[in-house]
DNA sequence: CTGTTAGCGCTTTCAA
DNA sequence: TTGAAAGCGCTAACAG
């Protein structure tokens, strides 16, 4: 038998196209049974220093590749070493951020990463989870854009792994490693009522997202702590762009009766009200603070005070989380919250006029 | 024979882990030959509809989900419908771009991206190649670390289609999509020229990345063209974070013939001289242009002049180029450049005093 | 329209 | 220490 079967084939510089060599053909070459080039190719011991060279210079000479996905039919763990991580979007910095995090807890176990973006929409949510779990993943990062994760239940069972990041899970019990979002919030507050704000407007996200309600529960907790209450005229919601919420946050400034602070529940919404601040040339008079760090808040005049999520840990914990039950480990699901911190750099110190 | 096959083993909510039900207890339970399970599945006509349709009730009541590796791994076009995406670093706001417009491209096709960051490493390079090939990625789009890219003619030969972004290939004929550096920077540097500098520096990233260079040549070519030669005290290279970036600026800012002018050839090299600036005091006295857009460049002041490149369409581009091969292709190789925009904020419009 | 048989590339099992 | 045979979940090729 042939060692290389060749096919006919042209790629674009006119190389021929030729057929990945297999462990057969590897075996064919040395001289040897499949399962000894098996062997050597898993650093399994038990091959004889001879064999085993004469394996890996036939292997070399094929450029052989050993085919992961054909042997993890076969393989008793049945694990293929990759993970899905699905994220609201991969190119807002703190969706990357979480990625990176996680892509490094991997990386070390060798492990691949599938990522992709969900955009809040649900039914890509399930679209993608499902080509994950068709791909067989080992197991599952997801910050979810559904609000019913049941559907979960059933791949879990089979035994994909789930960790939730981000947001919680509902109607499953999973772990999820999570920003602290009502007391971040609270404590943004709490500095501007310390300054003596007392009309503070409330910009935020979509309701449908969790960690949204969150931070405007906190908002109003803050009130409540300091027997104060909002003006519900001052709290507008469901802003999902930082063009939304710069025309929203233009609306408030305008009123004869303008807050004298804004918080920002978001970083795209915290943009869009610093453009409104620029356009009416409030930056200096307005007080605002951000949930989220965004990259030159230190730069702006005054510079943007924020309550700083750490995207890094999030990812790194719910990586950990998630190896850990790979590996094994059966206790108790748990919530892991990781705090959020005020870095003051101006904007949140301004005093009421 | 029974139509499942159950494990034992728990789950962390103590619920049973059961193994995943395959085609052929699919087909067991729904009383039809497995073939015919496949055929449904896949969606292949010439199965009447009652069969189909108990095909189908089968598969639901077992929780069935099509293995694509297994059925991949016979099927006759190989295809995994799976890429890998190697940037310099997931979490940095040009690759996040990038690999945003390279998911939305492969998602439309049903294509699942495995993404990972090289971190200029040519050793992270290879070992992630050699990672994604053995999991059979029928294609790689990559922004390499390395300088010799001679190694892929193996992984081409036998059918990955490969495809370069932002940096072009070395060693080996293949499709690129890159950004118009040379022109880009040079014509942020006319536009600093063209506002009466003469003493313009140039902050520049590692020399062992394509980019930096090209940018470096068209900073020189924009002086050489107004018979002008930029100052080589005032060139400062190497800078790969805006730490670096930070202090090299600051020396040069705080030299007696200090510039007029920066340019600056990449968003974190920017963010560390806009940090000396401030730092200074000179941010309205010193013109600076960077490469790269950044966010909030509008809400600085003055707000930030750049030479903005476009990785969506990069990244869009790049994955075309790559599904075009994938779909049979076999034009020549060719390198696409992606035109850069300047845009004027204020601060490269401050003139010399 | 439906089913049977072989086999993708690999690991497992068991025998030599 | 080495290898032969079986089979992972699925599709190709061919019968009926």
């Amino acid at each position: 038998m042939p060692a290389e079967t060749t096919l006919s084939a042209d790629d674009p510089e006119g190389r021929t196209e030729r057929s990945r060599p297999t462990m057969r053909e590897v075996a064919a070459l040395a001289g040897v049974s499949l399962k000894t080039v098996s062997r050597v190719v898993n650093g399994e011991s038990g091959v004889s220093p001879d064999l085993a060279e004469r394996v890996r210079q036939a292997a070399d000479r094929l450029d052989y590749r050993p085919n992961l996905t054909a042997s993890n039919l076969r393989r008793a763990d049945r694990k293929t070493s990759t993970i899905g991580l699905l994220l609201e979007d991969v190119s807002n910095p703190y969706s990357a951020a979480v990625h990176r995090a996680v892509e490094d807890v991997a990386g070390v176990r060798g492990v691949s990463v599938f990522a992709a973006s969900l955009d809040e929409d649900p039914e890509r949510e399930r679209a993608l989870v499902g080509a994950l779990v068709a791909r067989r993943v080992d197991g599952l990062i997801m910050a979810p854009a559904s609000d019913d994760h049941s559907y979960l239940l059933n791949e879990r069972r089979s035994g994909v792994a789930v960790v939730f990041v981000d947001r919680p899970p509902r109607f499953i019990d999973a772990d999820a490693v999570v920003a602290a979002d009502r007391e971040g919030a609270a404590t943004g507050t709490r500095h501007l009522l310390a300054h003596g704000h007392r009309r503070i407007a409330f910009l935020g996200d979509l309701r449908s997202i969790p960690t949204a309600i969150e931070r405007a529960t906190g908002f109003e907790g803050a009130h409540s702590e300091a027997s104060l209450e909002p003006d519900p005229s001052l709290i507008v919601q469901g802003l999902h762009t930082s063009e939304l919420a710069e025309r929203a946050a233009m609306e408030l400034l305008r009123r004869p009766d303008r807050p004298t602070a804004l918080f920002t529940s978001q970083n795209l919404v915290t943009i869009g009200a610093l453009r409104a601040l620029r356009a009416l040339d409030l930056q200096r008079t307005v007080a605002i603070v951000g949930f989220d760090d965004i990259p030159l808040a230190d730069l702006l005049e005054p510079g943007l005070t924020v309550v700083a999520q750490d995207p890094t840990t999030i990812g790194r914990t719910a990586a950990e989380v998630l190896f850990g039950r790979l590996d094994g480990d059966r206790s108790p699901t748990a919530t892991r919250v990781i705090p959020t911190t005020l870095i003051e750099r101006g904007s949140g110190e301004i005093r009421p006029v």
